[in-house]
RNA sequence: GCGGGUGUAGCUCAGUGGUAGAGCGUCACGUUGCCAACGUGAAUGUCGUGGGUUCGAAUCUCAUCACCCGCUCCA
C-alpha cells in the first residue's frame, strides 16, 4: 500500500528534514519567497538541469548552448517589451484596497484615461470592485524587474535590470551563434540560469519564487514551418518529463485560448502537473510559445535606439523604440538560406520551463508513504535512477569480520564513477529506510557470505528485493542498471 | 493586497503568568547476521524577532518577519 503526497507541508519538512530544501536565510526569520538547495537538494536540481541539457543540447543534432549574463543592456529589456509592461501603474482603492491599473479605470460614462498619473486624473473613476467612485491612492509604479546600479562610482553609474527570463540573452546572441558555429535553419539556442521577477504574488514553496532559474529553448525554424515545429517541441517535452518518471495522469497539456495569446503569438500550450496545492491545482511546469519573428524584429529595432538611449541620459524607460526600417526583413538579424537563395526573419518556437518548478515536481511525484506488512510506514522517494542524488549506498551488514574493509574498499572504488554514499552506523534495516528516504536506487551490502565467496546483495529501492551478485560485477551492474 | 491559521529541540507536537518538555531523529559506547532491533549514556532551545504590561512572560499586549490555506493578481 502506498498513498500520494497529500499535504504540500508533509514534502516541505521532510525536504527541510533530510536536507533538499531549506527557508533562505533561516537563522535571519527567512527572506519570503527565497529557498535554498540543501546537500540532496542540489544534487536533485543538479541532475535535473542535467537531464534536461541531455535531451535538448546533447543528444541533439539542432541545438547548440549558451550561457549568458545574468545583466544586459538595458535597451534589450525594451525592445522585449518588458520595461514598457512592467512600468504600469497601478492605483489602489482606499475603500476596499483592490489594486488596479490606473489606465483601465473607468468614469460612469465608460472613459479611460490613457497615462492617467496622478490621483487627480482618477477623481472621477469608479473602483470595479466596490463601486466607490474617486477614492485612489497615488498611482504607483508596478516594478516587476529587479534594478540594480552598475558602476561603483555614483555619478556615472547607470540602472540595469536582472534579467526577467534567459530568452532575451538568446535573441541577443543569436547573431553571435550563427556566426561562430555552422548552424543552418532551422536549429535552437539553449539555456539554463537564474532569472529574477518582482511578482505580485509569490506561491506554494519553491513554486513561484523572485529568483528562479529558467531551462529555455529558442528555436529558430523557417517561416511557415513553424506549426510542425511547435508539435514536435510539445511532443519532445512532454515525453521527457514523463521519461524520467512523472506519471502521465499527473501532466497535461493546456492550449492557450486565443483572447490569452499575446498578439504576436500564433499559439501557446502550458505543460501543467497536478500539484497538491490546497485541494489539488494544475500548474503550469513549462509553457510552449510560437512567437513568430516578433523577438528578432523588435531586436533590430533596438539596435537601431542605442544612440537615442545615450542621448537620453541612458534611461530605457524614457527612450522611445525607433519604427521598424522598411527593409527589416534583410536587416541585420535576418538569414540567409543559401539553398532556396532566400534572406528572412526566421521563425521562434520557446519551450520554457521552470527549473525549480520542474524540481518541485519531481519531488512530489517521487514522495511515497508506504505501509508495510508489518503495518510500519516507509518514507521513500521513487526518484528515476537518473535524478537520484546518490545513486548507491555501500553498507557493510555489522561492524565487524573485515566487513567495514570490504565495504570501503568497494565505496572508493566505486565514488569514481558514481555519486555513492558509505554508512556503517545503525542498524541495517534503518540504514536502507535512511537511504529510502534520501531516494537512493540501490543499496550494496557486504555481508558473512562475501568472506565466503565474494558476493555481495544489491537491494532495489522500490520492491526491496536483493540481487546477489560477484563484487567484482557491481559496478558493471549499476552501470548497466542506472544506465550511466 | 485582503481574510483565516500557524510559529516551542533537526522533524512532529504538548506546555494559558511561577525551574523549558515528550516522541522520533542525531551522536558516543556496547551489542549486531537483512528491512526505522536492543541496552547505557550524551548533545541540541535568540520559545520566529523587537518592544510593552508584570515581582516574574513561551503564556497577556502591540508591532514586525516567515510559512500554510482561501481570495485577488499573474508580464
Amino acid at each position: 500500500m502506498s498513498e500520494k503526497l497529500q499535504k504540500l507541508e508533509d514534502l516541505v519538512s521532510l525536504c527541510k528534514r533530510r536536507g533538499f530544501i531549506f527557508q533562505s536565510s533561516d537563522i535571519y526569520g527567512g527572506l519570503a519567497s527565497c529557498y535554498d538547495y540543501g546537500p540532496l537538494g542540489a544534487e536533485l536540481k543538479r541532475n535535473v538541469k542535467n537531464a534536461w541539457w541531455k535531451h535538448t543540447v546533447q543528444m541533439r543534432d539542432d541545438m547548440v548552448g549558451l550561457d549568458c549574463s545574468i545583466l544586459m543592456h538595458p535597451m534589450v529589456w525594451k525592445a522585449s517589451g518588458h520595461v514598457d509592461k512592467f512600468a504600469d501603474l497601478v492605483a489602489e482603492c482606499k475603500k476596499c484596497h483592490t489594486r488596479t491599473r490606473a489606465d483601465h479605470l473607468a468614469d460612469a460614462q465608460g472613459n479611460t484615461t490613457e497615462g492617467a498619473k496622478t490621483a487627480e486624473d482618477l477623481i472621477k473613476k469608479i473602483c470595479p470592485k466596490c463601486g466607490t467612485t474617486g477614492q485612489f491612492t497615488e498611482p504607483m509604479p508596478f516594478k516587476l524587474m529587479f534594478e540594480t546600479q552598475m558602476g561603483a562610482n555614483a555619478d556615472d553609474s547607470m540602472t540595469v535590470y536582472l534579467r526577467p527570463e534567459t530568452a532575451q540573452g538568446i535573441f541577443a546572441n543569436y547573431r553571435n551563434v550563427l556566426d561562430s558555429t555552422r548552424v543552418k535553419v532551422p536549429f535552437g539556442i539553449a539555456q539554463i540560469g537564474k532569472s529574477f521577477r518582482n511578482e505580485v504574488t509569490t506561491k506554494a514553496f519553491i513554486f513561484r519564487t523572485r529568483e528562479f532559474e529558467q531551462m529555455e529553448i529558442e528555436f529558430f525554424c523557417k517561416p511557415g514551418t513553424e506549426e510542425q515545429w511547435f508539435e514536435k517541441w510539445k511532443e519532445a517535452r512532454m515525453s521527457w518529463y514523463t521519461s524520467y518518471g512523472i506519471r502521465p495522469e499527473n501532466l497535461r497539456m493546456r492550449e492557450h485560448d486565443k483572447d490569452e495569446l499575446a498578439h504576436y503569438a500564433k499559439g501557446c500550450v502550458d505543460i501543467e502537473y497536478l500539484f497538491p496545492f490546497g485541494k489539488g491545482d494544475w500548474q503550469e511546469l513549462e509553457g510552449i510559445a510560437s512567437r513568430t519573428d516578433y523577438d528578432l524584429r523588435q531586436h533590430q529595432r533596438g539596435m537601431r535606439s542605442v544612440t537615442n538611449w545615450i542621448e537620453n541620459g541612458r534611461d530605457a524607460v524614457t527612450t522611445p523604440l525607433k519604427a521598424e526600417d522598411a527593409d527589416w526583413a534583410k536587416g541585420p538579424l535576418s538569414y540567409f538560406d543559401e539553398e532556396t537563395r532566400e534572406r528572412y526573419i526566421p521563425y521562434v518556437i520557446e519551450p520554457s520551463a521552470g527549473a525549480d518548478r520542474g524540481t518541485l515536481a519531481f519531488l512530489v511525484d517521487a514522495y511515497t508513504v508506504e505501509t508495510l506488512e508489518n503495518g510500519e510506514e516507509r518514507n521513500v522517494f521513487k526518484f528515476h535512477p537518473s535524478l537520484a542524488p546518490i545513486k548507491a549506498a555501500i553498507l557493510p551488514l555489522v561492524k565487524k569480520d573485515r566487513m567495514p574493509e570490504k565495504a570501503t574498499n568497494l565505496y572508493n572504488d566505486l565514488k569514481k564513477y558514481f555519486p555513492c554514499f558509505y554508512d556503517e552506523k545503525a542498524a541495517i534495516g534503518r540504514r536502507y529506510r535512511r537511504q529510502d528516504e534520501a531516494g537512493t536506487p540501490y543499496c550494496v551490502v557486504i555481508d558473512g557470505q562475501t568472506n565466503d565467496d565474494n558476493t555481495v546483495t544489491v537491494r532495489n529501492r522500490d520492491t526491496m528485493k536483493q540481487d546477489r551478485i560477484n563484487i567484482d560485477q557491481v559496478k558493471s551492474y549499476l552501470r548497466e542498471k542506472l544506465d550511466m
